[in-house]
DNA sequence: CCTGTTAATCGTAGATATACGATAAAGCAT
DNA sequence: ATGCTTTATCGTATATCTACGATTAACAGG
């Protein structure tokens, strides 16, 4: 119903806990074909959806799901062009990752014993 | 049956490839609780079980399985002192998180076009 | 021995995740 | 318009996750 096309991402709602940030984004990444499709796309900068089909032994519907699981979770953008659409890794927010995995070993400076 | 008390960390199979390793430890992390329990260790040094039951909002039974799935992991390890268990998180294994995550960012340095 | 304490495990109910084929929607080409 | 391509979504089956209370096992203290 509603004409909707791939949504730039959504803000990821800046208003969670960092715990319940990282907890989401870990979440999107816990899954190695997930991890496959990343990694596929940083490597290329930017490919068609189709061609990460091909890439992986998976049915392209699922490989579609695992895709909105990325994108729901800020890690990829897709943007339309023509017929295909063209997805990229969002590589600042896997850098937030390990930003916020920072803040787990980061021991308050001078307060431990 | 078997008199096993507490196993001191699974090797944590290192048969696996990278994307299988990382999406095993992102999934660890994938439930707050978790990040919660982990960020609690870290905090502390070590600290017992019935510690970070009191601290979350959750049963024994719950928190206990939280704990199995970080075990499982490597992400902490937990001794037996009498009647209570000592917990601590692995930061080695934290650490390598960000390492694996790391390879997932790093352009094959050069082989870009 | 019996009792209380601590933490894992069992059993289970309900929710979420994963996979697939089928279908729908949207854009190009003829 | 008709058909072809590309990708999202639907419907669905199975599996895994999350939570709980109840139970079990192991230890400490009397």
């Amino acid at each position: 119903m509603t004409p909707r096309a791939c949504p730039p991402t959504p803000p990821v709602d800046p208003a969670t806990d960092p715990d319940e940030e990282l907890s989401r984004l870990a979440a999107a990444l816990g899954h190695p074909a997930r991890i496959r499709i990343l990694r596929f796309l940083l490597e290329r900068r930017e490919c068609f959806a189709g061609a990460i089909v091909d890439h992986l032994p998976l049915a392209q519907s699922t490989v579609s799901q695992h895709l909105k699981v990325l994108r729901e979770a800020g890690l990829i953008r897709g943007e339309v062009d023509g017929l295909h659409i063209c997805y990229c890794a969002d590589e600042e927010r896997v850098h937030r990752i390990g930003e916020l995995l920072q803040t787990l070993n980061a021991v308050p400076a001078g307060s431990e014993r």
